[in-house]
DNA sequence: ATAACACCTGAAGAGCTATTCATATATGCA
DNA sequence: TGCATATATGAATAGCTCTTCAGGTGTTAT
């Protein structure tokens, strides 16, 4: 297999993301790709705020297994949690991962 | 457990996507979530067009590995193909998935 | 035609992941 | 203090996924 246009793929992998930005980028999108996960993130990002029993039951899921997605968001820094009481509230944790989840139900929309 | 507020819980479930939303939502971000993936997606946006040679030498991955992930992604209308010859070009299939690409990466940049 | 090239596909195995069960921690209440 | 609640954690297993290998399709050139 040779190149067609040997400078152009140099100069894209020059100016390409790094490998290890790519994972971290991937890491991100990994996260967000499971069903359950999804599902917590578009509830969060309807209600704002949720505890993790409130969770557990919009999303139809059992509380440990809710838990051990959201260590996993947390620990990514996709959401962020306060504790208020012996309740946990959980919320997004910035704009960008808002934007990102409004985005991504655009394209479902307009591409069908 | 018991819900703090149940009447904001059941509303979220309604207003919530749905089940199957959640699943095809999760589905284009698995699909996003894999490095090899990301940095193939990544090297689109960054030079347009690529051909599956290409590709496999901007990401150094075997051109098996790549056309199987190639597979996927165009099978997921996240990019799109045309034949030139003997060579198959590839490129983003729409504005959303080129906006969530960098959406995505300012994410990183700010979050560190 | 026949060879070379670019790409695709199917099968198989190694490795990873999500859920569950059991248990632990932390807070509030009596 | 003792008990119930809300959440977290650890271990284990079933299921999935990525890569590789081997072979297949379609295209160009001689």
């Amino acid at each position: 297999m040779q190149e067609p246009d040997a400078a152009r793929v140099a100069a894209t992998r020059d100016r390409l993301v790094t490998p290890e930005e790519a994972t971290r980028l991937a890491e991100l999108f990994r996260l967000l790709g499971d069903p359950t996960r999804a599902r917590l993130l578009y509830a969060l990002l309807e209600a704002g705020e949720l505890c993790v029993c409130d969770l557990a039951d919009a999303v139809e899921v059992t509380d440990t297994a809710v838990s051990h997605a959201l260590r996993l968001l947390r620990t990514a820094g996709i959401v962020a949690s306060r504790r208020a009481g012996r309740m946990i509230y959980y919320r997004l944790a910035d704009a960008h991962v808002r934007m990102l989840l409004d985005l991504s139900r655009e394209h479902l929309k307009e591409t069908g």
